[in-house]
DNA sequence: CGTCAACATATTTTCGAAAATCCGTTGATC
DNA sequence: GATCAACGGATTTTCGAAAATATGTTGACG
C-alpha cells in the first residue's frame, strides 16, 4: 500500500493553471498596467492554446483585473490615483464591516487561525533578497492570508470575497510601489497591533487601526506612484525627442 | 445626408450577446438554479459555437451566477436560504455606504435623474399581463436603473459595481419567488418614500428606509423559497415512487 | 501637400474536430 | 452476491485553422 494515497488531487485544467498564472503575474505586475495581452505571446508563455487563455482572460475581466475592447483584445487593467483613492476608501468601508461581523463571532478556532497566520506572517521578509524588486511571495501570501484570519470569522461568503477581490487589487498597487523602488514600511508592529486589539474584542480600536493602516499603504503607494508617473513622463519626453 | 448617421455602432461579439442572453435568463430563472448548462444544449438555444459560449460562461462564473467543476462543466448557482440571508444582509451595508456617500455628494443632476427613474419606474407594472408566471422585464429594467439612480452620485465605480453584482443576484430570487406564484407586494409607495427621504437629504430615514425595503423582499422570498422548496420535496418523493 | 480609398498585414474571434475525462454498464473473479 | 476492472457513450476541454475585424501602408487624386 502506498504511504500516503492522499486523494489524489484532479490535476487542474489549463483554463485553471493559465487563470493562477495570469492573476498572479498582473497581481506583481510582471504583466504591467495596461500592457496588451496579445493571445500569441501569451501563448508562447504559458504554453497553450488560444481556447484556455481567453477563457481565464474572460474570469479576470469580470474580476477586474483586465479589460476587454471589443475585437481589440485584452489589455492588463488601468491604474489611476483615482482608482487607487476610490478602491482603498471602498477597502476601509468593507472591511470595516466584515471585521465587525467577525469580531462578534469568532470563536476559539478564529483565534488561534489568527495567531497561526500573524506568526507565520512575521517570519517573512517584504522583500525577496534574491530580487529586491520585486515583492517576496511567500510574504505576499502569509500577508494575503493574516488579513482574510481577521475576519474568517463573519460568517459571510459575500463579504469575504468581495473584501479579497478589493485586497487583490491594492496588492498590484503595492507592487508598483515596490517595483518603484520606494523602500517598503516595516508593518510587523502594524499587523501586530491589529492582531492584538481584534483578539481583545476592541470593535472600534480594530476598526481604527485596520483603516490606519490601509491609509498608510495608501499615501505611500499614491506617492510613489506619482513619482513613477513623472519618471515615465520624462522618459517619454527624451524618446519623443530621440525618434525625432 | 441621413437624418441620423448615428454612431455605426458596432455590432457586439457573439460571445458578448452570449453573455447577456446567459445572464438575462439565469436572473429571470429561465435557467434555474442548479440547472447544468451543457455546451451542446446552448449551442443549439442561441445559436453559436462553442467558444463564445463558454467564454461567456467563464465571466458568469466570476460573477457568482454559474458555477464551474473541474471537468464536470457548468451549473447555474445553487440558490439556499443561508445564501439568500447572506445576500440580503451584505447588500444592506452595501448600499447603505453608497447611499450615504451619494446623499453627501448628489447635485442637480442626480436628483432630476431619480426622478426620473422613479417616474419611469412607476408606469411600469410588475408582471407581465401576458405571461402572470414571470416579472416584466421593462419593469425589472426600470426598478433596477431606480435603485442605481439612488447611488449614482456616490462617485465610487467599485462600490457601485459592487451593488449592482450584488443586486443582481437578489433578483434571481425574486424571480423564483413569482414563479412560485407569490402574488407580488406594490411597493410604489416604498419606492416613492424612498425617494422622497433621498432628495431630502434625510440620511438617517433613507437608510431605515432601504434596510426595510430590503427587509421585506428578504421575508416575502424567504417565505415562498420555503414553500417552492417543500413542494419540489412532496414533487420528489412521488417521482420517486413512480420510478420504482 | 493633404485626403482618402484600396490593399496588406496583424490580431482577434469563431468554428468544428480531436483529445481528455467522466459516468454508467457489463462481465469476470472471488 | 459483492467487488471491481474494463469498456462505451456522453460530455467537457483543448487545439489549429478559418473567418472577421482592426491597423498600417501605399499610391491615386484633388
Amino acid at each position: 500500500m502506498p504511504p500516503s494515497p492522499a486523494k489524489s488531487v484532479a490535476p487542474p485544467t489549463l483554463q485553471e493553471s493559465a487563470l493562477r498564472q495570469l492573476r498572479a503575474d498582473i497581481i506583481a505586475c510582471r504583466l504591467m498596467p495596461n500592457e496588451r495581452l496579445r493571445v500569441e505571446a501569451l501563448r508562447e508563455r504559458y504554453g497553450m492554446g488560444i481556447s484556455p487563455l481567453r477563457e481565464a482572460l474572460m474570469r479576470l475581466e469580470a474580476e477586474g483585473l483586465v479589460e476587454l475592447e471589443q475585437n481589440k483584445g485584452f489589455r492588463v487593467a488601468e491604474v489611476s490615483h483615482e482608482n487607487l483613492r476610490d478602491l482603498m476608501r471602498t477597502r476601509i468601508e468593507i472591511e470595516s464591516i466584515a471585521l465587525r461581523w467577525s469580531l462578534e463571532k469568532g470563536g476559539v478556532e478564529w483565534e488561534a487561525n489568527l495567531l497561526s497566520a500573524f506568526h507565520r506572517l512575521s517570519r517573512q521578509t517584504k522583500i525577496d533578497p534574491d530580487n529586491p524588486d520585486a515583492l517576496n511571495a511567500a510574504w505576499r501570501r502569509e500577508h494575503a492570508e493574516f488579513h482574510a484570519a481577521l475576519v474568517a470569522a463573519c460568517a459571510s461568503q459575500t463579504m469575504m470575497s468581495i473584501r479579497s477581490r478589493l485586497f487583490e487589487q491594492a496588492e498590484r498597487y503595492v507592487a508598483l510601489s515596490i517595483m518603484a523602488n520606494a523602500p517598503p514600511r516595516d508593518d510587523v508592529a502594524e499587523h501586530k497591533q491589529l492582531m492584538r486589539a481584534a483578539l481583545n474584542r476592541e470593535i472600534d480600536r480594530t476598526l481604527d487601526l485596520n483603516r490606519l493602516h490601509i491609509t498608510r499603504t495608501f499615501d505611500k503607494v499614491a506617492a510613489s506612484l506619482a513619482a513613477g508617473r513623472d519618471a515615465a513622463a520624462r522618459g517619454k519626453a527624451q524618446n519623443g525627442k530621440a525618434l525625432k
